[in-house]
DNA sequence: CTAATTTAGTTCGTGTTAGAACCAATGTCA
DNA sequence: TGACATTGGTTCTAACACGAACTAAATTAG
C-alpha cells in the first residue's frame, strides 16, 4: 500500500544514472576546453547558417538570462558573432565564426566518439528498451505537471 | 552501421525526461520556500541527529566547496546550526534546528506527496522495469568512466 | 495614427556548481 | 618526538541557473 517503497527507488536511480551520464559527458567537454553549456551552443551553431537568441534557446535548454553570458564568452573567445537581423530590429543571429567552424570540426566529432564509447556491444534491442523506458517515465512528470 | 543512430535518441530521451522530473519537482520546492540543494540538506537532516559535513557531501550529491554555502544560507534562516565534534576538532557536526524539524515535518511530506502524483495508477511492475533499465543504463557510463 | 500589448534580448540578484588552493587538526612513521 | 602526509572544512574564481525587472522594437487595437 505505500506506493513511497515503488517510486522513490525509481527516482533515485532516475537522478544517478543521468548524473552518471552527466559527469562523464561533462568531463570530457572539460577536457576539450568548453563548459557544456558552451558545447552546447557551439553543438547547436555547427552545420548551420545561425539562427536567433530564442531559437537557441528552445534547442538548447539554457535559459534566455543565461544564454546573453554563454554567448559573450563565446564572443570574447573569437568562436561565435552576432550580427542583425536584416528585417526584425529586435533580433540578432547567433553564428559560428571561422575559428567556431574549426572548433566544432574538432570537437563535435570526438565528443559522439567519446559517449559511443560507452555503448560498445549493447544490441539495439537495448536502446529500444530504454527509449520506451525514459519515455513513458517523462510522460508521468508531464502528466503530473500539467 | 553507424551506432550513432541507436545511441543518440537514447541520450536525448534520458536528459529529457530527467529534466521532466527536475523541472517538475524544483518548481515545488521553490514554491514551500527552499532551493533543490536546501530542500536536499533538510531531507538528508532530518530525523537524524545531525552529521558531519562530509556525511552530508555522501549523501546528496552537493560538492564540500558548496556545502559550506548552503549550510550558511540554512544557518542563516535557523534551520540548522553547526556544533563542535566532541572527539575531531575538524569535524563539525550539522544538524536540523527546532525550526528546521518543523521545516521538515511540514516540506518533507508535502513534497513526497507532490512527488507520489505522477505515478497515480502505475503498477509496481512499471517501477521494475524502470530500475533495472535505468540501472544498466547507469552501469554503461560506470564502465566508461572507469 | 496613437496607445496598449507583445516579443527579443539584456541586466540584475540570489543561489548553485566544479575545482583548486588553502588552513588547521589528525594521524603516521622513522 | 618531529617531519610528513592525510583529512575536514572554508575560501576563491569562473561560470551557470532561474526568475524578475527592464529596454527597445514590433505588432495589435481602437
Amino acid at each position: 500500500m505505500p506506493r513511497q517503497a515503488d517510486f522513490l527507488p525509481t527516482l533515485q536511480t532516475l537522478v544517478q544514472c543521468y548524473q552518471a551520464f552527466e559527469s562523464f559527458s561533462a568531463a570530457h567537454i572539460r577536457e576539450l576546453g568548453l563548459t557544456p553549456p558552451q558545447f552546447d551552443v557551439v553543438a547547436t551553431l555547427g552545420n548551420t547558417s545561425g539562427m536567433t537568441a530564442t531559437e537557441l534557446v528552445e534547442k538548447t535548454l539554457i535559459t534566455k538570462g543565461t544564454l546573453t553570458g554563454v554567448v559573450d564568452r563565446l564572443v570574447d573567445r573569437g568562436w561565435v558573432e552576432r550580427i542583425a537581423h536584416e528585417s526584425d530590429g529586435r533580433c540578432q543571429i547567433v553564428r559560428l565564426t571561422q575559428a567556431g567552424e574549426a572548433l566544432f570540426a574538432r570537437v563535435f566529432p570526438a565528443h559522439l566518439a567519446h559517449l559511443a564509447a560507452c555503448f560498445d556491444g549493447v544490441p539495439a534491442a537495448g536502446h529500444a528498451r530504454w527509449q520506451t523506458a525514459l519515455r513513458t517515465l517523462e510522460q508521468a512528470f508531464r502528466k503530473a505537471a500539467a
